[in-house]
DNA sequence: AAACCGGGGCT
DNA sequence: AGCCCAGGTTT
């Protein structure tokens, strides 16, 4: 059964398995336009199960768009840690920030308007137009172009930005003008728990409309070409304290990879010289090593080395540098690295403690 | 169009 | 070790 020809009884298919199979979500249980924002931008790039804890505890701290435009960026960071691409709560406060300013705290309800609100791209106006407003608008992105490359046997390479065109078109000729919300997220959830990379055909609610399954095809789609590997870059970090226990941190430049959150100093190794040398030679500091580790990003790869020693008597300390309590470490937003080296400093601390 | 931007889970 | 994920912004 073709779906060209029998629209209605997809639309009927998919959204009966929807609404009797749909995980319970929190942002679910809400038609508040805010809340299903937070939840869209969480899920950029971001797995449901990671998502749910950080959604709970922001909605808990920011229940209002008003609550959220007031916060300082250390504390929205804070509230970010773990979850990655920190720029998406920079551009979620400056979205809302506009709402509150331009629009008398109503988020608007037009793809023209909503689109212009920073943070908020193609996928996700129309994921928030038809799921908190029932608005019959698209929301692709790579788990319905997985679907429908499926079911329409569509061929194009996804990895070409202007092929989500052709998904789009597709969308706004097949979406259920009754319930567009459940129909745009009957889609996704097919995507993330049955026609997943590896499909799970047999459990399929709408295999019989799939030219791809009927083909035995459905693992050749999407058709998407290959990434260029990335390159691995070997760091040094340097886990110091003073006479009074104190820790040297710097805040991370407020442009790039990690922008504005808080490490303990690291270079990238282009010396022939280790360390622990350098460290002894130049500043007459004894360093030893703390521990090793990769951290994996999209595009590179860190093969990151930590050390740790004491800073005795007077040393120059560079702009952008400050000492930090213990307490003071742990309130400061970091990335899952120094986090990691934070933890093994910690049961350092502790170790010696408990002797 | 391509590069940049995190982190984790799955295979 | 490679792939993928409820993508958007910048260049």
């Amino acid at each position: 059964m073709q779906i060209v020809e029998n629209k209605d009884k997809f639309r009927e298919a998919l959204l009966s398995w929807y609404l009797r199979e749909k995980r319970d979500l929190p942002w679910r249980n809400t038609s508040n336009p805010y809340y299903i924002w937070v939840s869209e931008i969480m899920l950029q790039q971001t797995r449901v199960d990671t998502v749910i804890p950080y959604y709970e505890r922001f909605i808990a701290r920011f229940p209002t768009m008003e609550s959220l435009v007031e916060a300082d960026e250390s504390d929205l960071l804070k509230m970010w840690e773990g979850l990655g691409y920190y720029s998406r709560v920079r551009n979620l406060q400056s979205g809302v920030k506009e709402v509150v300013e331009n629009y008398g705290s109503e988020v608007p309800a037009s793809r023209k308007e909503i689109s212009e609100l920073k943070g908020i791209g193609p996928y996700t106006a129309g994921a928030i137009l038809s799921i908190a407003f029932g608005l019959p608008e698209h929301a692709v992105d790579g788990n319905v172009m997985r679907v429908i490359s499926r079911l329409l046997l569509i061929d194009d390479d996804i990895a070409i930005p202007r092929t989500k065109r052709i998904f789009e078109n597709v969308i706004m000729d097949l979406i259920d003008q009754e319930d567009p919300s459940s129909f745009n997220q009957g889609l996704m959830e097919l995507g993330a728990t049955i026609c997943t990379p590896k499909p799970k055909c047999l459990l399929c609610p709408v295999r019989e409309f799939c030219l791809a399954f009927n083909e035995g095809r459905q693992e050749e789609f999407p058709v998407k070409t290959k990434k260029v590997k990335m390159k691995v870059v070997p760091v040094a970090s340097f886990a110091m304290r003073n006479e009074k226990n104190e820790w040297l941190l710097r805040k991370r430049s407020e442009k790039g990879l990690l922008a504005n959150l808080w490490e303990f100093p690291m270079i990238e190794l282009a010396s022939l010289q280790t360390p622990k040398e350098l460290a002894r030679v130049e500043c007459d500091i004894e360093l030893t090593e703390l521990l090793s580790f990769k951290h994996v990003f999209s595009h590179l790869t860190w093969d990151l080395t930590c050390y740790t020693g004491l800073i005795q008597g007077d040393h120059k300390i560079p702009d952008g540098y400050h000492f930090f309590s213990n307490k003071e470490v742990e309130e400061l937003p970091k990335p899952v690295p120094v986090l990691k080296i934070w933890d093994e400093v910690k049961q350092q601390l502790t170790g010696n403690d408990g002797k």
